[in-house]
DNA sequence: TATGAATGAGTATTCATTCAT
DNA sequence: AATGAATGAATACTCATTCAT
């Protein structure tokens, strides 16, 4: 997400180690405190100064760091992104079991959401109301969309899915993972106040999912 | 939850039929006008003054009728809410044809989201950061929680559905449901500028639907 | 300048005259307002909350009737531009006698830099580095200089003006023309505080300009 | 008006050679890179930030040299004045020679303002705006205008330039002579992005000013 | 009832200036 | 002497809401 290599690498004057670590703990200082704030007000209602409040920072700070809202918020989604890739698995890993790479897909997924929930609390809100985020949005859907439509595809090709549009089903599953994920990592919406066991959550998902599958 | 009757009926002064008339006319352009600015710009982005001059109205007379932006678009939610009890079949309905009692409720629930999405994005988005809307839309997802748990623990009596959690899975169902119905008739999401044609849609529904219920 | 058309002609609902008129009264004021904040602060010190102030109103309103400080002084040196055109005589007024146009053309210079003080302060102070105000200085300007240019041209054909550049020459005598009429109805540059006689420095102007183009 | 004399040579701390010479280099450095950005963006948008980088020094740096982007301005203006007076011959040279006199004095204007036109370009953005640049540019045409005066009245002496007022036409010459070395220097006005040759610049400007005090 | 001008609180954003390193 | 991160005051701008007509 953030590269580590100064900014103005013409400068001749090198930072010292310090200072350049003060400059990026200062960002991350305001990326964590957004999603603090988001967590705890909204996307919508999350100000620019309770951000910078929150990371200890006066308000003009923020703007050393990012250029708004929306691109202070397209950071913490990349990071999610990045994570969401790292790891769930390739399509070509589990070759040969199905089963495991949907078990791994999962997985991948439910745990990101639980690290970054305000992300997708966030997006849920904003992308609807913001062109940026919204293709922020549609861009991670399409990865977990591709899987999906390979994984029908292949099942297709072994007699099963009959009936099934590939990409229209995909996207529905993806909508499935994603908004259960959520949902069920979510302290205000079905469950509230309520934690659900990890092992639990992954297991019915697979549950459902793999019925649709036919795995 | 706010009642979708108008809080102006207690005025004291007597009204003939015509004024009554206007007004009640004022008040569902002001309704309709904030689904088709709510559909354009997003919750969020929706300002009074638009609404109004969608409507044809100036933007003080919006407060003859509506507290502020929530109280309009919780009485926006309402209707919806009320349709969708109208249109999906009651529990004792299909009692004995349970495929077709699901491929109703998916038919109603793909209809109603045709007709309700601009209600849906408002909700998607408002729900995240304003409680009383959250709310709301809890409770429209619990009716249809609660009719997909019941149909889990009817197949599970007959040997199906095995190892599903009832409760765990209803909530998800309900987050397919609603979340495919508002992304595939969604003009900016999955499908931009694309109409996915209504058979075709409902069939795909009711294939995933089905086999997770193993119907 | 300004249209007395209504601005949303397409609105069914005609507006009182009252109304109308107070509208209208808005704008004239903030214009005002604006003269009166820009003669006194300099054009660079002027903020929107002083000239609302001036004007009797609250900050907000300003956006009512200019999108920004750039716009609304466009338009107050669009007046000014209008009535240089309107008492500056016509290339085809004087034909015969140049004396007597040059006469008018320094009169009218003269009396509408009187009037318009305040705009051409502003002008000299933010057309530098406001690109949008310099384009209309230039336009200002140009009008002039192709009148100049036009004069030396015609004196050349009557074997005067030797050795003149046209072109150049008028530039310089525009910026002459300019720069002593704001300069002597200043109360701040070479004369502070004394109130130059109209009739006196209108001779001394034509003075110079009839002997350089040798009238 | 203030001296150009470094502030910070009050101080206690007693330096060696080397460091005196390099906070000299960085002083010019703040003041030259200035003037390249007033010239490039104008005074009023010129940031401190920008010159300091300009100068290839960071913002915090420019308050060792400076208290404030007034006072830097000042000390360019200085400097152009001092020059300016350097070079325009004296009121005694050419004493039996006015042509030449005034030849000399539109070459040394000309030249002066093609060296310091960022000067030119700030004086008259904040002039008008900042009391104590207008006493700077007061001082300047005081001294331009003093020396049309003092050659109106001679040339009246020999019969000549009948019925000017020494005065009045002095700070119309003046006038014509700076606006219009500032005119044709600049790149944005009335020949952007045109160079205007030297020696035709100052014939033209020979030509105007020699009719009027008929040389 | 309806209008739309006006209000003013809320928020984003900029940038001169300070100061620890 | 120099750095550049941080501050916070200044200001622009938006928009829900009010109210005289």
């Amino acid at each position: 997400m953030q590269s580590t290599a100064p900014r103005r690498s013409v400068d001749a004057t090198p930072k010292t180690i310090v200072q350049r670590r003060k400059s990026k703990a200062t960002r991350e200082a305001l990326l964590e405190a957004a999603r603090v704030v988001i967590a705890r007000d909204g996307y919508t209602n999350a100000r620019i100064v309770d951000i910078a409040r929150e990371a200890g920072k006066s308000a003009g700070v923020f703007y050393s760091y990012f250029e708004d809202k929306t691109q202070l918020f397209s950071a913490l989604v990349d990071a999610f992104y990045e994570d969401v890739k790292r790891v769930t698995p390739t399509l070509k890993e589990y070759e040969d079991n199905p089963a495991e790479a949907v078990k791994a897909s999962i997985n991948a997924f439910w745990h990101a959401y639980r690290h970054f929930h305000p992300e997708m609390v966030g997006l849920l809100e904003s992308a609807l109301s913001d062109p940026a985020l919204l293709e922020v949005w549609r861009n991670i859907r399409q990865r977990g969309i591709r899987r999906f439509a390979y994984r029908i595809k292949k099942q297709q090709a072994n007699g099963k899915c009959v009936g099934m549009d590939p990409e229209l089903s995909a996207t529905a599953l993806q909508g499935l993972l994603e908004f259960t994920c959520f949902n069920w990592h979510s302290k205000k919406l079905d469950f509230p106040g309520k934690r659900i066991d990890d092992a639990k959550a992954t297991r019915e998902l697979y549950q459902i999912i793999s019925r649709v599958l036919e795995l």
